[in-house]
DNA sequence: ACCCAAAACTTGAACTCTCAACCAACCCGC
DNA sequence: GCGGGTTGGTTGAGAGTTCAAGTTTTGGGT
C-alpha cells in the first residue's frame, strides 16, 4: 500500500510547495516590471555574460539552465528579436548554433541583477535563521543528486571565470576552476 | 552597493532553483501520464477532495491553492469541461461561485493520489537524510512567513476533518481539528 | 431610495512552455 | 562514397498562466 505522508511531511511539502510558488512568481513580476523579461529568459542572458566569449551553444546553454532543446529554442528566438541575443552558425559543425550576448543584452543584465540578487535575498536568505543555510543546501545537494544523473559530478560547468560577469566589482573572488559556482550574482 | 551571493549562497539558490524546476517538472509529467492533468489542477481537486461536502467557493479555493482567481477560473472551467468538478451560484450572495467535486473527480484524484504521492517520496524525501526534512521544514515555514502575509496565522486553513478525503484507508491518524493538515495523501 | 465603491468572478489576448514532428549536418561502416 | 543512425536545433500546435479589462452583485453612506 501506498505510504502517505505523515503530517511533518504534509507541512513540509505544502510550505515548500506554496514557498517555491510565490517566490518564483515574485521573482517573475520583478523581473517583468524591472527589465521586461521573465526570469527563466533572465537566466539565459544571466549565464551567457558569464560564459568565456559571452557566448555558447544552444545545447551548452541548455545545460547549463537546465532547460530543453525546444525551451531554448523558443527563448533565444525571443531574446534574438529583442536584440539582446545573436545566434549565428558554428563553422567546423554547422548543425551547432551558438547563442551571444549583445552589448544591449549584457546592458540588460547588468541593470537587472542588482534588483534581481536583492529580491532573493530579501524573500529567500533573510527569513533564515543562523545555520539554516547551510541545512538547505546540503538538502538541496542531495535532492538534486538524485533529480539529475549529471548534477555534481561533470567538471567545467558554469565555470568560466569571471571575467566577463556581471558586477564585477562586487565579485566574491572565486579564481580556480572549480566544477561549481562561477560566479558573481547575476545568475538565477 | 548591493550584496551580491557568495559562494554557498549560489550553491543553495542554484540547487534550489534546479530541484524544484525539476521536481515540479517531473511531478507534472507523471501526473499527466498517469491521469491526464497538470499538477496545478491536481491539487484543485485535491483541495477539493479535502473539503467539507467536498465543496468551496473560488475564493477560499484560490487561498487554498495559493492561485490568482484567474488561474482558477480558467482552471476550474476547464475541469468542468472534462467533468471532474461542477460550478454553481451560491443562494445568499450570487456573486459567488461554489465549486464542488463530482464523482468522477473524486475517481481520478483516488485512482492519482498514491502515484503522486509516491513520485513526491521518491524524488524529494528520500533523497534527505536524518533531520534533514526537520530542518528543511523550518526553514521553509520561515520562507512561507515573509512571502505570504496570512500564512501560519489563520486557523481553518485546509482544516476540513479528513472525512471527505481521499485513500482515507491510508490516513494518518488525523482526528482533530488542528489548524493546518487536514490529511491523507492527496494533497500536492 | 439612490449612488458608488468594493467584492467575486469571468473573459480575452499575449506569452511561455511542452510535446511531437521535423530538418540538416555529421559520422561510421562497409 | 553512400545508406543509416546520431547529434543539434527548429517549428507548430496545444495547453496553462498572466495581465488588464470587463460583469454582476452587494454593502454602505446620505
Amino acid at each position: 500500500m501506498t505510504r502517505w505522508l505523515d503530517e511533518d511531511e504534509q507541512e513540509l511539502w505544502r510550505a515548500y510547495l506554496w514557498s517555491s510558488r510565490l517566490l518564483f512568481e515574485a521573482l517573475d513580476r520583478q523581473l517583468q516590471r524591472d527589465a521586461g523579461l521573465p526570469h527563466a529568459y533572465y537566466m539565459i542572458l544571466s549565464a551567457l555574460s558569464e560564459a568565456p566569449g559571452r557566448e555558447l551553444t544552444m545545447t551548452e546553454l541548455a545545460g547549463t539552465v537546465r532547460g530543453s532543446a525546444s525551451r531554448l529554442s523558443h527563448a533565444v528566438a525571443r531574446l534574438e528579436e529583442s536584440g539582446w541575443v545573436a545566434r549565428e552558425r558554428l563553422a567546423g559543425d554547422r548543425r551547432t548554433t551558438v547563442a551571444r550576448l549583445t552589448a544591449e543584452g549584457l546592458a540588460v543584465v547588468v541593470a537587472a541583477a542588482p534588483g534581481h540578487v536583492e529580491t532573493v535575498r530579501r524573500l529567500l536568505f533573510d527569513p533564515l535563521g543562523e545555520g539554516q543555510a547551510e541545512e538547505l543546501r546540503s538538502a538541496f545537494r542531495a535532492v538534486l543528486g538524485r533529480l539529475d544523473p549529471e548534477a555534481g559530478s561533470p567538471a567545467a560547468r558554469w565555470s568560466g571565470r569571471a571575467g566577463a560577469a556581471v558586477g564585477s566589482g562586487d565579485l566574491d573572488g572565486d579564481q580556480d576552476g572549480q566544477d561549481r559556482a562561477g560566479g558573481h550574482g547575476g545568475e538565477g
